[in-house]
DNA sequence: ATGAAAGCGCTAACAT
DNA sequence: ATGTTAGCGCTTTCAT
C-alpha cells in the first residue's frame, strides 16, 4: 500500500503538497502540480490512511452506530435510515452490535472514541442500569470534549439533568411512547374492551416503562381499575408473547384484548392464542407496537402503533451532521409523530359491554 | 483522555514499561513495578489508543464484517453467529452495511484495511461484477500481504483460480446451493408437479445462478423440459415475489408449484396468490429457500430449504480465528449441510398427473 | 507556491 | 529489569 511519501516522490513534490491537494487545503497549489499529484495518486492507487489522520485528530468520516440487536427488525429499520442518509453525505457508518451486553457497549464506545469516530448514534433504547449508565456517561463526556456529536434514538437515558455544569447531553430523536401507548389503549377501550392484558417489555429498557405508563394512564382516564395480574412481564421476544398467551387465556373475568409492548410479542401472543384455539380477533383482540413490516403478512394482519423507524434513523443522523457543521453542541429533542394502524386483529369484545 | 506517557509519569516508569505490563510482554517486569503501573492505569482510566497501535501494525482485535443488507433476516442471522462467536473470543465485530453498492463496499474495505482490522468476513453473497470484483480482489490481496485472514460466506467469487502465484484466496463457508435447489425441485417433482415456476434471485448474485442451476438439473434429471417462461426474474425482495404471483397465475398449461430462490420472494408470491384468490397449497404449492424464522408464522407455514445461517456465521469467524492462530493462509472450503423443511405450503398438484 | 520539521500515541529494537 | 530512540503515515506550523 502506497503512502503519502511514495506519492510525493512520484509526483516530484513534498508530502505536504500532496496533503494539500488531497484535502483541498486553502493553500493554493499550482494547477500543474496538482495535476501531477492527482496522477500519482491514481497510478499508485493511494488512499490516505485514516488511522494516521485519526491520530492527528482529523475527521475520519466514520460514524459509529451502537445498537442492541441489529437483527431486530425495529432496529434494522432505524439503522437503514441512518446508513442511507449518512452515505449520501459521504459518511461511513459502522454498526456496533452490543447484543444488549453493557460491557460490549462500553468496549465499542471506547473503540469508537479512539478510532476518532466523527459521531455516535445510540440506536438502542437505553439500558436502565445505573452503574453502566455512569460509565457510558463518562465516555460520552469524552466525545463531547472532542466535539464529537452524540445522538440518542428512542428513549435513551443520556440527557438526564445533572448537577454538574459539565452536564452530558445528547440530542434525542424519539416518539412519545407514553402518549402512543395511551392512544392504543384508549382505542381498545373505545372498542368496548375493559379487561385488557398488557405484555411488558424488558425491565432494563426505558421504553418498556414508558409504554406501560401510557397503558396505565389510559385506564385511569377511563376509570378502569389497574389490575397488576393483567400485566405480563415480557422481554420483546416472540417467545415471551407466546407465554403471555398462556397467561391471558382462560382468565375470569375473561381478558378480551391484549396490548403488547412491541410487535414481536404481539406475534408470539397471536400464535400462542391460535395454538390454543382462540380466534383472533373474534374471541380476543391483539394490538402491537412499532409496525414492523411482517405484521401485515400474518393472519390476521395486526393492529399496531406505527413508529416511524426509518425516519427516526434519518433524523438522528441529520442531528449529527447538523451538530458537526454548526460546531455547536446541539441538544435538541425531536419528537416524531406516531399513529395507530388499525388492521384486522382488533374488534369489539365478543359480548358487548365487557365483564 | 490519558495517554501512555501520563500513565508512565504517574507510575514513575517509562512508557515502555507501561506498554509491557499492558501487553503481557514476555519481557519480565518487577511485580512491584507492575502493581504501580496497573494502579496508575486504573486511576487515570487509561485505555490504549488502538489508532496508534494500528498504525504500528499491532493487533486491533477488530473484525470487519461486510454485508449487503444487515436488515435482511438471512444476513442478520449470519451476522449474529459471527458476532456472538467473535465476542466470546475477545474480538469486536464491526458491521459494514454496503446496501449492495459496490462503491460503498470498496470504501469499507479500504477503511478496514487502514484501520488494521484483524480479519474480514464477507457475509454477503458475491456481487458478480467483473470490474468491481477486480478491485475487491486487489484489496483482498493487500489484506493477504498483511496476513489478515479473509473469509467469504455464502458463495462469493473470491477464490476463483488465478494464474498468478499471488493468487488471492479466501476461505469459504457455504452450503451447496446447486444441490439444495435440486433437492427441493425433486421433492416437488416427486409430489407430482411438472410445471414448476422458478423465481430467480438478483442476476448480480452468484447464489442466484447456483440455485437456478439446481432447479434446471432436477428438471433435466427427470426429463422435464426446461421452459424459460417459467423463470421469473426476481431480486430477493417481497415485491418481486408479489409480481411473480401475477406472472404464474392463469398460465396454460397451469403452473402447479412455485419455487422461490429465497424466502422473501416466496412470501411475496404467497401473498400475491392469496390476493388473487388462489388457494395455497390446494391450487398451487410454494417453496422457499433459506428458512428464515417468520416463515413458520405465515399462513400456511412455508416449505423451504433450511440453510444453517447461524452456523455459517459461526464457522466463518472460526476460520478467521484459526487462520490467525496458525499464522498460515488457510484456504479451506467448508460446505455445510442443508435440509428440506416440509411444511404446509406444498402438496401434490390439484389434478394428479399434471398437464 | 512549496517544503522541512515536529508530533499525534504507541511499540519494537536496541541499549544499559 | 528498565529506559531511550526511532518511526508507523499523516497534517500542521513555520519557514523559504
Amino acid at each position: 500500500m502506497a503512502n503519502i511519501i511514495e506519492v510525493a516522490k512520484r509526483a516530484g513534490v513534498s508530502p505536504t503538497t500532496v496533503s494539500r491537494v488531497l484535502n483541498n487545503s486553502s493553500h493554493s497549489v499550482n494547477s500543474e502540480t496538482r495535476e501531477r499529484v492527482l496522477e500519482a495518486v491514481k497510478t499508485l492507487n493511494f488512499v490516505p490512511n485514516p488511522l494516521a489522520k485519526g491520530l492527528l485528530g482529523v475527521e475520519t468520516h466514520l460514524i459509529g452506530v451502537i445498537v442492541g440487536d441489529a437483527s431486530d427488525p425495529y432496529y434494522a429499520n432505524i439503522v437503514k435510515g441512518i446508513s442511507e442518509t449518512a452515505q449520501n453525505e459521504g459518511y461511513l457508518t459502522i454498526i456496533c452490535n452490543t447484543d444488549r451486553i453493557p460491557e460490549i457497549e462500553l468496549r465499542f464506545l471506547n473503540a469508537l472514541l479512539h478510532y476518532a469516530a466523527d459521531g455516535i448514534v445510540f440506536a438502542s433504547g437505553g439500558l436502565n442500569l445505573p452503574e453502566h449508565q455512569d460509565q457510558v456517561q463518562e465516555i460520552v463526556n469524552s466525545f463531547k470534549k472532542r466535539h464529537v456529536p452524540v445522538v440518542a434514538l428512542g428513549n435513551r437515558n443520556l440527557n438526564v439533568p445533572q448537577v454538574s455544569i459539565d452536564d452530558v447531553q445528547a440530542a434525542q430523536v424519539s416518539i412519545d411512547d407514553v402518549q402512543a401507548a395511551q392512544d392504543m389503549t384508549e382505542y381498545l377501550i373505545g372498542l368496548g374492551h375493559r379487561r385488557i392484558g398488557f405484555i411488558l417489555g424488558p425491565s432494563t429498557m426505558i421504553t418498556s416503562q414508558r409504554r406501560l405508563e401510557g397503558y396505565q394512564q389510559a385506564l385511569e382516564k377511563n376509570q378502569i381499575a389497574f389490575d397488576p395480574s393483567l400485566v405480563f412481564n415480557g422481554d420483546f421476544t416472540f417467545e415471551s408473547g407466546l407465554q403471555a398467551a398462556s397467561h391471558f387465556v382462560d382468565r375470569q373475568p375473561p381478558v378480551t384484548a391484549v396490548f403488547a409492548s412491541n410487535d414481536r410479542e404481539a406475534m408470539g401472543c397471536l400464535f400462542g392464542l391460535k395454538q390454543k384455539g382462540i380466534a383472533v380477533p373474534e374471541q380476543m383482540s391483539i394490538a402491537g407496537f412499532d409496525d414492523i413490516e411482517m405484521l401485515q403478512y400474518v393472519n390476521p394482519p395486526l393492529t399496531t402503533v406505527c413508529v416511524p423507524m426509518h425516519e427516526i434513523g434519518v433524523r438522528g443522523i441529520m442531528q449529527i451532521l447538523k451538530a458537526k457543521n454548526s460546531k455547536d453542541v446541539i441538544v435538541e429533542n425531536i419528537r416524531l409523530p406516531h399513529s395507530l394502524v388499525i388492521r384486522e386483529s382488533t374488534q369489539p369484545p365478543p359480548n358487548q359491554g365487557g365483564q
